[in-house]
RNA sequence: GCGCCCAUAGCUCAACCGGAUAGAGCAUCAGCCUUCUAAGCUGAGGGUUAGUGGUUCGAGUCCACUUGGGCGUACCA
């Protein structure tokens, strides 16, 4: 890298591009030789972030804090230590300042942070990825509904973080498999079949008893009307299971995947429960846990020893009906994905789901796979109001509100920012009206503003004949610019955080502090009409963070529009 | 009853491995468009981070208990 300052570190400049990853593997250097110099202990660990205040500097490490119980001395006579004997590049760094309880804040000098800018330009759509696991490969299960109804509102989180989750591994290197398991199988799946075959008898003229525990949608009898329009009343002896349990889950099938689809979500795999039965697998496995001594008969059925693995209690595996729980499809499912050998495997669920996953990777672990390439993830559910109403979602009673009808009214992008941005632990209210009224006032739309607002500026300002310019970055100094550039520099590293820690929130979360700083520069600073060499500068800033945007938004795949 | 998750401004949410003065948006109030998009910006008010105790240089964050909510606790998935 020809920008690299000649006395930096030595490694420093075998990295390509920058940011604060870069910044912080530089200070762990020239900190780590202070370390050996003065010969302190090195067990602790040495950390730097980013303050809250600007005061305290770009990055600052509390070691002198860190050190005090260890040598059992005053932290700022540790810090003063540290900081004179600290050597480092003064084209890199400002100046390094020691606070009082024994903070080390250090400032970078503005020269040195604008090279961002550059490395933005020449990476552009791929600034922000980064290659810290190319070459592995992940699979992510998300969404997962059995075809029994349309996707509700409340398999929106799953959906849409599900996707967001693989985008972020995508881009931090990983080949990612995005997966859908399903089971068109069982009892739930007659009812289903039988649900469509009353209401087609209904529409021959019978007179039917409708059981209320059987599905009440309205999608029940417009698969039945179809099937009623193909055949005319010659289903009537037709068992459910048969031609009306097919029809459903086709049909509810092709629903969910539009609805997947609208919000930009495809999977590569469908894996169904059933293929698990006819190669083989529940009974091969049935028969190993038997040889290992894991399983036992008792009321004629096969439990599975979980106690022994450390969970609350055995389980069923095997009703006495010889038909086998969940639990077990679960378990050789994710054989399955041992055996297609993921580096890492991401299971996205519900909490209602939360109870079952501890069984599964205890028997996974008792088969002897390595357990830890496993991340459950359990997202909390969404509480829908309704003014004061709270809905409570069931697919059976067609009580629900579906993702197609929050799509028609709030439109993709809002639906997939908004679930974006919480953390997946957060429990959150969804006040339906209020998306509805103030659609517009959501955060999303602040940051396309950010992204068309630049648009709109580069079009200008090609239009006076004016283009960007790398040449003379070194001038945007303004603390309105700094503070803006420096924001760009965390992108590639909130990434990767966002991505090692499974959470699409951060994305977002940062994505609203670089789209205010833009903005809060826009008001102050006007590109347009500024001395020629400063507005080319101005904009080959500007540039940069409409693509930190835009890549940031395709990550949540959120579009980022021209014009609004 | 037991287990897991959660509780932060009036509302919806942030706060990276425990750090410096707990931050945004909405709502409220007061300002800012003859110049690059006002879907924007600036400022004000609004908090005992549910409560109590503990751990330590330092706690929204860790531990214990209490309260209030969500989800489980099936030979349903």
């Amino acid at each position: 890298m020809g920008r690299c300052p000649r006395g930096s570190a030595q490694g420093y400049c075998e990295k390509s591009g920058r940011g604060n990853r870069e910044l912080k593997n530089y200070l762990e250097i020239i900190f780590k030789d202070v370390i050996t110099r003065l010969n302190i202990p090195d067990d602790v660990p040495l950390i730097f972030d980013t303050p809250k205040s600007e005061a305290h500097g770009d990055l600052a490490t509390n070691l002198p804090l860190l050190l005090t119980k260890k040598l059992k001395r005053n932290p700022m006579e540790i810090g003063t230590e540290i900081c004179n004997a600290l050597s480092y590049d003064k084209e890199i760094i400002e100046k390094v300042e020691l606070v009082k309880p024994g903070f080390v804040n250090i400032f970078f000098t503005a020269p040195y942070i604008t090279g961002i800018i550059q490395d933005i330009h020449r990476e552009n759509e791929r600034f922000g990825t980064s290659s810290k696991y190319s070459g592995k490969t992940a699979n992510v299960e998300f969404v997962s509904a059995n075809p029994t109804g349309p996707l509700t509102v409340g398999h929106g989180r799953n959906a849409v973080c599900g996707d967001t989750i693989a985008n972020m591994l995508e881009w931090v290197g990983y080949d990612v498999t995005r997966e859908y398991y399903f089971n068109n199988a069982g009892r739930q799946m007659r009812v289903l079949g039988d649900s469509v075959r009353l209401r087609y008898l209904e529409l021959c003229g019978e007179a039917v008893m409708f059981p209320e525990d059987y599905y009440q949608g309205e999608y029940i009898r417009e698969i039945a009307a179809r099937l009623e329009e193909k055949h005319g009343d010659d289903l009537m002896n037709e068992p459910a299971e048969g031609k009306f349990k097919d029809a459903a889950e086709s049909e509810i099938f092709e629903l969910i995947k539009v609805s997947l689809e609208r919000l930009g979500i495809k999977h590569k795999i469908f894996y169904n429960e059933n293929t698990l039965y006819t190669d083989g697998r529940i009974d091969g496995l049935l028969n190993k846990f038997k040889e290992m001594g894991v399983s036992y008969e008792k009321d004629g059925a096969v439990w599975f020893r979980f106690s022994e693995a450390g969970n609350e209690q055995d389980k069923v595996i095997v009703k006495s009906t010889g038909e086998p729980t969940y639990r077990l499809p679960d378990i050789a499912y994710h054989v399955t994905k041992f055996e297609r050998n993921y580096d890492l495997i991401v299971d996205l669920f519900g909490s209602d789901h939360a109870a079952t996953y501890p069984d599964v990777l205890a028997a996974l672990r008792i088969l002897g796979y390595d357990v830890s390439k496993v991340k459950v993830l359990i997202h909390q559910f969404v509480t829908i109001m309704q003014g004061n109403e709270v809905i409570k979602m069931s697919t059976r009673k067609a009580n629900y509100i579906t993702l197609d009808e929050l799509i028609d009214e709030a439109g993709s992008d809002v639906v997939r920012f908004f679930f974006n941005m919480l953390n997946l632990g957060t429990h959150m209210n969804f006040d339906l009206e209020l998306a509805k009224k103030h659609s517009d006032e959501n955060p999303v739309f602040y940051l396309q503003y950010a992204h068309a607002r630049i648009c709109s500026i580069i079009r200008t300002a090609s239009e006076a004949g004016l283009s960007s310019s790398l040449d003379n970055i070194h001038l945007l100094i303004l603390p309105d610019e700094q503070r803006l550039i420096k924001i760009l520099h965390r992108f590639p590293e909130e990434m990767l955080t966002a991505a090692d820690t499974l959470e699409p929130g951060r994305i977002a979360s940062y994505l609203k502090e670089l789209a205010a700083a833009f903005h809060r520069f826009y008001v102050a600073i006007r590109i347009i009409g500024s001395e020629k060499e400063t507005a080319e500068a101005r904009l080959a800033m500007a540039e940069a963070v409409k693509t930190v945007i835009k890549n940031g938004l395709g990550v949540l795949g959120v579009s980022a529009p021209e014009r609004m």
